[in-house]
DNA sequence: ACAAAAGTGTTGTGCGTACACCCATGC
DNA sequence: GCATGGGTGTACGCACAACACTTTTGT
């Protein structure tokens, strides 16, 4: 590596996470009082600086690891912010990745300790900067994704019965959904192992747990085989104007 | 803006152009010769530095200009790319995006003058650093966005046939299209005018002009309502383990 | 025994797909 | 008059959506 480039400007780049939980039948986000200048003591998305000797996924992986203390999380990216005046301390780059995590009592503290808070979706304050648009962006984003790859799994644990997927679902999508239609097809796709033991806890009659069969999957998406889950069907084809699908 | 973030990095952000255009019956990229070292001389995506007073999309809109002469072109953020060792210059953040140009012969030759050439999809040579990889998420993301967006018209003339429009979807998408069904499910879109006036070069029958009709289209997205264009169901549930969709 | 959530099948319909022939014109 | 590409309609099948009752068990 030479020294090719040194007429041109250079820039902050920064990686802000906006990293989804699912909780109590809600959709939440993991935010956090921002810790310095400028506008220290706002709500923010979890982010910081790119470092010179490692690559955008690493910095985000990094970023996230220190607030949730977790590795191996579902992580994409999502988009670059490059607007001007968008960070109001100096002219930064922000490129955002989201996060799917399975919400635990262990990381919950370490959030906590880092003056993080699990926030309900449609209860998201205003936050610094552009981290509004973000967070509207990462969740059309996870709505419009979650119908072709089987990604809702990320947010449950291991064990999860249908009730519960199928919460999940409603709350990514704020819909009620027929639970036969729901059961048909997400058991026909064929990647759900049913277990023998109950989750007792939400009803009496308990309901069977089961696994997402992460093996299978890969096989399948090896082979160009499908994954395909609609919730409805107007979801897949309605374009509104005022937020982009990203699609 | 005050002077807070100097204890981190900063990066050369550079943009590069993924120019999709159509082309006697083929989807074809706008390529050059690359000008400067490293890497002088080789194959390349348009692309050029990040300059501290414009956004990633006006500067993005620069660097095209400066090769096609053309502004209001049709453009979208793709991904950014920024391993460590992604450029052997040096270390350079890459925001990628991709344009849609309807090919004129002006357009052409100030293209040419630039060294630029427009180059069949299927015959892309080997490009420079990770520029190969860009194109193919250029690829497929623009397959999975034209069935949900009406952005073919971007690479047609204002005025075009159905024939050339199911000639552009093909190119796209590489497969053939049943003609009746085609001008079936474009038309009741509802988008296209129909023109008194017959294109005659390329049949002596003479095939109607149609016009996209821009206006209907952004009062349908204002109200929600939707656009949708299948090709074949399975290009909608099909997932490829090789190539990420970007959705 | 009753409340509360889990679990289970069928039917109608609308959309997507497959398919073949006539039309207009230039040569 | 014939070759070339433009233009048109229908029938079938499948996948999605709508819908109501039984089961289990803790209290």
């Amino acid at each position: 590596m030479g020294n090719y480039y040194s007429n041109y400007d250079k820039h902050y780049v920064a990686l802000d996470c906006i990293i989804f939980g699912f909780e109590g039948g809600e959709l939440k986000l993991l935010l956090l009082k921002r810790k310095f200048e400028p506008a220290k003591g706002e709500w923010s998305l979890m982010g910081g600086f790119l470092d010179k000797s490692e690559s955008l996924d690493d910095g985000a992986r990094r970023i996230l690891h220190q607030l949730t203390g977790l590795n191996d999380i579902y992580m994409e990216q999502l988009f670059t912010y490059g607007d001007v005046n968008r960070d109001s301390g100096e002219r930064t780059i922000s490129v955002t990745y989201y996060a799917l995590i399975k919400v635990d009592e262990n990381d919950r503290k370490l959030a906590e300790a880092h003056g993080a808070q699990w926030v309900a979706i449609n209860k998201v304050p205003k936050l610094i900067f552009d981290h509004n648009k973000m967070v509207n962006k990462a969740l059309s984003t996870l709505r419009s994704k979650i119908v072709r790859k089987p990604i809702g799994f990320e947010l449950l644990p291991e064990k999860f019965t249908l009730p519960q997927l199928q919460n999940l679902y409603e709350a990514i999508n704020q819909e009620q959904l027929d639970k036969r239609n729901f059961r048909k097809r997400i058991l026909e796709i064929g990647l759900l192992d049913k277990l023998d033991e109950k989750e007792k806890e939400s009803s009496k009659k308990g309901a069977f747990y089961y696994k997402f069969n992460k093996e299978k999957y890969l096989l399948y998406t090896e082979k160009g085989l499908l994954f395909h889950f609609k919730v409805k069907k107007d979801n897949l084809i309605k374009v509104s104007s005022t937020e982009d699908l990203g699609i």
